[in-house]
DNA sequence: TATTGAATTATGCAC
DNA sequence: GTGCATCCATTCAATA
């Protein structure tokens, strides 16, 4: 390997894989020649998972989570091939850093495009899903990925909720971060992403006779951030990673492409629903950019928060307006066409006492639900949103479980977040009650949500153990 | 102000 | 049912 080509850094890296690499192989002998004797015996548990049998097949060769970090956040000074080393990320380069065993036993290499194919680690052949996507975007071409029926009454009644013992699905083997559906009213598909990298489906609506439709790929070597469904075409699935890597998983094209490739970690991701042509992420400590999917380029860039920004969305009602999330204890809403580079000016402040971790708007976009670890969900409205109420929410996570994030229902009535009790609660924001969803078949704390934007009551719910739970309204 | 270290404690898996 | 490994999240207090 050409090591005088790299950069400091990922000879720092480098360095660190194979330091990590001597200590696995010394843990993992033991550990490996256990796994083979056990393989043999497997289902204990009784809920639908995706089949590991590649997984026990291909030697685990785990590479470590390398999060990015700048030079300047790590007190380096400046390298300059950091530009050309950027460039280099993203071109195939076998045997580089970044990669994992695939499936047949390769290495994976995740530093440029990957092939579905090599990307595909886990559950049943992925010809049917593919199929299945295709012929959905098909079906649906013009079904963008927004809200129901944007602030009108949805009619849900929260009494008809029900999670049925056939919509519990262990999807990913990882904590899940991230959970969305595939906007399509034909068939109900979930996405979910994990702190492992892996990218999960769950296609809950297969006929007698496909599996349990659960397929799982490896595009990632670090946490996902971000899924993003492109507007209009449901074979564009955006994926971002604390890696620093952006993907667009190409359904057609059967591709996992590098759409961006930054030295810091991407902490979250978002597109709007009317316009297709560019994305919207976080990086690093507090950094904000626009990227411009035709160029390449990124079309603005801004430093809004002093710590990272976990949550980005756009007003339903105006699309100029965005809210950001952090963690330096702030809900910020922006206003796109104002925004300044050196100081940027929020339109309105939300400040909680510790970290902020959602900020989304209502589906009228009238109202801002934020969450955060000081114990309160935040409700934000009228003018320029600076009423603001606290209600009362208990959100401490402990160390292996994801923070809250309160999300909007399908109307302005109902907000949804985990609890603690393994339940999740629902706030009415017309007299600020909270009620809890119960299930003996929930096993888990189910924190990271999903409202379907089509059907009305289908809300999923994922756990740190990789599970999903489907509540529907029947 | 930046860095370091302690504390937190749910889940899946193997037995 | 019990015990163990997970580990790179996050916060906060203590330290330089």
């Amino acid at each position: 390997m050409p090591t005088q080509a790299l950069t400091q850094y990922e000879r720092e890296r480098l360095e660190n894989i194979r330091r990590n690499g001597e200590m696995m192989a010394a843990l993992k002998l033991q550990h490996k020649a256990n796994e083979l004797s056990t393989a043999a015996k497997r289902p204990r548990q009784e809920i639908k998972s995706f089949n590991n049998d590649l997984e026990k097949k291909k030697p685990k060769i785990e590479a470590p989570i390398v999060i990015r970090r700048s030079l300047r956040s790590r007190g380096l000074p400046p390298d300059s091939s950091t530009a050309a080393g950027l460039e280099d990320d993203l071109l195939p380069s076998p045997g580089r850093f970044n990669s994992q065993s695939s499936p047949q036993g390769f290495p994976v290499d995740r530093s440029g495009p990957l092939a579905v194919k090599e990307a595909h680690s886990g559950g049943a052949d992925d010809r049917l899903l593919l199929d299945t996507i295709l012929c959905m975007s098909e079906n649906a071409p013009l079904c963008p990925a927004k809200k129901f029926k944007e602030g009108t009454a949805s009619g849900l009644n929260l009494e008809s909720l029900t999670l049925k013992e056939e919509n519990v699905a262990r999807v990913v083997r990882g904590r899940i971060l991230n959970v969305r559906f595939l906007p399509s009213g034909d068939r109900t598909v979930v996405i979910v992403g994990d702190k492992l990298g892996n990218v999960g489906f769950w296609d809950v609506d297969r006929k007698e006779g496909e599996g349990d439709g659960i397929y799982v790929y490896s595009p990632h070597s670090a946490p996902v951030s971000g899924i993003s469904v492109q507007p209009y075409s449901l074979c564009k699935i955006f994926t971002s990673c604390y890696d620093g890597f952006l993907r667009l998983m190409d359904v057609g094209e059967e591709k996992f492409n590098v759409v961006y490739s930054g030295d810091e970690a991407i902490f979250s991701l978002s597109q709007l629903s009317s316009e297709s042509g560019s994305l919207y992420f976080c990086e690093g400590r507090g950094g904000f950019k626009i990227w411009d999917l035709k160029t390449g380029k990124a079309s603005s860039s801004f430093s809004l928060h002093t710590d990272r920004i976990n949550s980005i969305d756009f007003n339903p009602a105006n699309t100029n307006l965005v809210a950001t999330s952090s963690t330096d204890g702030t809900a910020c809403i922006w206003d796109l066409r104002s925004i300044r580079k050196g100081a940027p000016k929020s339109v309105s402040t939300i400040t909680h006492k510790k970290a902020v971790h959602s900020a989304y708007f209502s589906p009228s976009g009238n109202y801002l639900a934020t969450t955060s670890v000081d114990n309160t969900v935040g409700l934000a409205s009228g003018a320029n949103f600076a009423d603001t109420t606290m209600i009362s929410h208990y959100n401490q996570t402990s160390r292996w479980i994801s923070s809250f994030r309160a999300i909007w229902g399908w109307d302005d009535s109902y907000i949804f977040l985990g609890n603690m009790k393994r339940a999740v609660d629902v706030i009415s924001t017309i007299d600020r009650t909270t009620i809890s969803l119960v299930s003996s078949h929930m096993t888990a704390i189910p924190t990271r949500f999903a409202a379907h934007p089509l059907t009305v009551g289908a809300l999923a719910g994922a756990t740190a153990g990789g599970q999903v739970y489907l509540w529907t309204s029947v």
